[in-house]
DNA sequence: TATTGTTATACTCTATAACTATA
DNA sequence: TATAGTTATAGAGTATAACAATA
């Protein structure tokens, strides 16, 4: 009825159906969401695990059982920091590189068939709107 | 770099936010984001175990399991099919009818602050543009 | 034989609480 | 005392495989 509620059906829609294609993807890696997310902001970064609770939104101890098990499969690597040695230091394997590589690439294939049914200008003006919505 | 990564980026952006604020929503009602989706489901359907299966996309087993759960909680109530021996039909009880209104109360708040960064127009314009993604 | 649903089993994800080690 | 991380425990979500009942 209203437009704010057209909005948000819209965007729940479209969330729902992009979580499920990430999801494929992951499982066709043989990883979890969460996994993929793991490999995401390990990307860029080379957190502590608090730190990486806090990007996760999870709390320090599934971080540490999250960890563990991607350890165990080298897809990352736990290394003490030199200056406060309570602190851990989490980052990517290059194995795990090459698969975040992959698994990006793959999102993009899964992605095509929606984002080709926008045109070019389309595309970049709901690639604005959307990061308006974000904050910027 | 390219037009339609930028997209793809936003898009994942946008639906981990989503997700993460409907979990929060869910969880104020002490429900998990699946539950919510079967929530959602249910709101306008009767399905059968094998078509929420369907819905969710996942397994009759993890169905199962899910529906026994919120049976248990007074959210479901499940009916043999007359015509079908083998058939089960799930429906909500009142309580979740109300307890489903309220949910989607309470993901439009949620939601309003990042909508209202946009003017009216704009609204509309992302709407449009997220069910030509969708597929109409 | 095929389909609907459940059960048994196993694993991942998740949180809370209690703990160790370091600061 | 406070912080970083782990461990123990418990429960939800998930899939696969085997099964019972019905069609």
């Amino acid at each position: 009825m209203d437009t704010a509620d057209d909005l948000r059906d819209s965007l729940v829609q479209v969330s729902f159906a992009v979580t499920a294609l990430l999801s494929r993807v992951a499982a066709e890696q043989d990883l979890s969401l969460t996994q993929l997310r793991v490999l995401g902001i390990l990307r860029d970064r080379e957190p502590t695990m608090a730190e990486l609770a806090t990007y996760l939104g999870l709390e320090r101890s599934t971080v540490s059982g999250l960890i563990d098990r991607a350890a165990q499969r080298g897809l990352v690597r736990k290394t003490t920091h030199p200056d406060d040695a309570r602190s851990v230091r989490v980052s990517l394997t290059t194995e795990a590189q090459s698969l975040a590589t992959l698994v990006i690439a793959g999102i993009g294939e899964l992605m095509a068939p929606l984002t080709d049914r926008l045109n070019s200008s389309e595309q970049k003006r709901l690639t604005v709107l959307l990061s308006n919505l974000l904050g910027r």
